[in-house]
DNA sequence: CGTCTTTGACCCGCGC
DNA sequence: GCGCGGGTCAAAGACG
């Protein structure tokens, strides 16, 4: 789980009318209702009263928001303390998984059910055969792998996992523990991004793909113009991303579990819709990038942003 | 013609 | 050392 990420974000939206508030009220927030495209937008006859009130009001809003913020972080600090902990008393599992690579892969396949357990060993474990060509010192680098669960019509052959980045097919191949083809996929956005992706149906459920990503972009995602794997010629775009432990598959969310680092790896065992471990400062952060970026970029976000805002402060006059 | 998919061949690690 | 199996390569074909 991200706290950080939450806690960013959400002070992002805080932090301007609290300093807003404190500092320069009314430019401030002027200048940022001017950015947000609300260009003929007029404070002229706004009471600096008035405005103060408002903020006053925000800003307590914002620290309530963000006092029930820490506590969601503590009981997840708790909870995922007590994860460890029982982890700790219960290596057996790593053990017998690391050791083992291919068997504990293809166990894992066989248990990619919808509840989205991820061994990470094993996750970590196929990092190591990507990287097997390489000194084993660079192990310590591990690739970020995580997996989305993304359910479609059974009748739907094509392997296409929505998820806003382009990807180039360079494989395919049936594996022993699944009939289903394995479809193998990198990135072809950048040419220099080293993420891979691998899609395979489910065996127990086979209208649920199974993607698995390995490694980290290192570009912004593109436009979502088209968000399908490959091309434009891609033939599915029947996929509805759901989540792996959402029983609705109405609900338009691909979850992806984190199990990238073996340490942390542990976590990924708890169900969690959230993506990422606190402990990983980099990752999240790259993930809170993308997503402000996606926000402020968004004109229908910015719109209502805008109206929001604009109809508090007409409701104030 | 450029880009992407398909698919058989090849490589390489692991288990026996 | 050998065979198996997963992952990758690359030539050929498809498509816009």
């Amino acid at each position: 789980m991200d706290c950080s990420s939450y806690i960013n974000t959400s002070l992002d939206f805080n932090i301007i009318p609290y300093r807003a508030h404190e500092e320069v009220p009314k430019k401030e927030v002027e200048s940022n209702f001017f950015s947000l495209g609300m260009t003929n937008f007029s404070v002229k006859n706004e009471s600096i009263d008035e405005l103060e009130e408002e903020l006053k009001r925000v800003t307590l809003e914002n620290k309530k928001l963000v006092e029930m913020l820490s506590v969601v972080c503590e009981n997840y600090n708790t909870l995922r303390s007590h994860l460890m902990e029982y982890m700790k008393r219960n290596p057996e599992k790593e053990v017998s998984t690391s050791s083992k690579k291919r068997k504990s892969e293809s166990s894992n396949n066989n248990n990619s059910n919808l509840i989205g357990i991820n061994n990470g060993n094993s996750e970590s474990s196929s990092t190591d055969e990507e990287s097997c060509k390489k000194p084993r010192e660079e192990e310590n680098i591990k690739a970020k792998i995580s997996r989305a669960y993304v359910r479609t019509e059974v009748s739907d052959t094509g392997l296409i996992v929505k998820d806003g980045y382009h990807w180039r097919k360079y494989g395919q191949k049936v594996t022993r523990d699944n009939p289903c083809p394995r479809a193998y996929f990198k990135c072809s956005f950048a040419p220099s991004c080293p993420v891979k992706k691998k899609v395979q149906r489910s065996v127990d459920d086979q209208s649920m793909l199974v993607a698995t990503y390995e490694g980290e972009h290192n570009h912004p995602q593109p436009p979502q113009i088209e968000s399908t794997s490959g091309s434009g010629r891609s033939v599915n775009h029947s996929s509805v991303p759901c989540s792996a432990s959402l029983t609705s598959p109405a609900a338009p969310k691909v979850v992806t579990l984190d199990s990238t680092t073996s340490k942390n790896s542990k976590d990924s065992k708890s169900i969690e819709p959230r993506k990422d471990s606190p402990k990983e400062a980099k990752v999240p952060k790259n993930l809170v990038e993308q997503m402000a970026t996606s926000l402020t970029t968004d004109p229908n976000f910015r719109a209502a942003l805008v109206a929001a805002i604009s109809g508090r402060l007409v409701h104030n006059n």
